[in-house]
DNA sequence: TATATTAAGGACGTCAAGGTCCTTTTGTCG
DNA sequence: CGACAAAAGGACCTTGACGTCCTTAATATA
């Protein structure tokens, strides 16, 4: 669902948010989220591209958030790298099953559907806000920030 | 979130849970579902192994579902082929953040947990149940049946 | 038993996502 | 302007998911 790609791009965004000023070298940046230097170049590119970050030159130059982090959902970063596909037709395309989705197909899409919705009414600032840090920044204000539930949903696969 | 492998998978269980009998063979489901015949071979050992469907070798061998479908969930089949993957630690395991996640990855984790127990509450029986047929297989009954609503939640996606 | 039929096992090929590196362009500063 | 710094662009490499094919083992039937 949330490609590897799309992964950097969420970290690269959260920890501009949690710098405003002045912008941030892609040195930097791969440093601080841990990402592949070279690559995380080529993601940031897409972010500009879809106007996510303003991206300066030169000396002194870097990225920046482009907008209110308030006014960018994570569906935004997610999309703007690596498309969130939804099931909108038949995979078959087969004569007569273009104007729905079978049983499965529906399931599976619903499901896709609110991982989505979710995505789109999550905000960058929303992240920003709640207390804890970002897992690649250095936990200056010391760990207990960080013991927050993990996980509300325990897990419980039916693999064998 | 749903890899090529696993909608194989899925389109064969629910095919098999069509045509309950005598077994069929990796050719004629592969022709039914409409997946690449060796590939499936490979993705039905997986199933095989997981105890999803029992196989049978030699003449009128073939593949038949090893458990009532009302047992089998979505989850079950997908964990068979292609294990879900929950963000249960810090993606970037630096000290100081393991016993849990990140405002971000908590989130998205959370995506993933809806999603998980979304599969996991889904079984095979509910999918057989429902008035329509797998997407692959011949429109026998009419169109009528596929024109259930596609999708209760309209698309949105802020991408540029 | 001989033969045909089928899955099991595994080597190998293909392709796109992920990742590296080099060159060019744009910007700052002395 | 010259030197340096940084993104932009693009060629190229790597890796794993997807897919093919051949050989082996198991099963049914004559």
């Amino acid at each position: 669902m949330i490609s590897q790609t799309a992964e950097y791009a969420l970290r690269a965004i959260v920890f501009l948010g949690n710098q405003p000023g002045s912008p941030c070298t892609t040195a930097k940046l791969a440093a601080e989220i841990d990402a592949p230097p070279s690559y995380l170049a080529k993601v940031m590119k897409g972010l500009t591209r879809a106007g996510i970050v303003l991206s300066r030159r030169g000396l002194h130059g870097g990225f920046t958030l482009a907008r209110d982090p308030a006014e960018v959902t994570i569906l935004d970063v997610v999309d703007s790298v690596d498309a969130f596909h939804r099931i909108d037709k038949c995979p078959l395309g087969r004569p007569g099953h273009t104007s729905g989705l079978c049983p499965l197909h529906r399931r599976m899409d619903n499901v896709m559907a609110v991982a989505q919705k979710t995505l789109e009414h999550m905000t960058v600032r929303e992240v920003l806000e709640e207390p804890g840090l970002l897992c690649s920044m250095p936990c200056v204000t010391g760990p207990d920030l960080l013991n927050v539930e993990s996980k509300p949903v325990p897990e419980g696969s039916g693999k064998g």
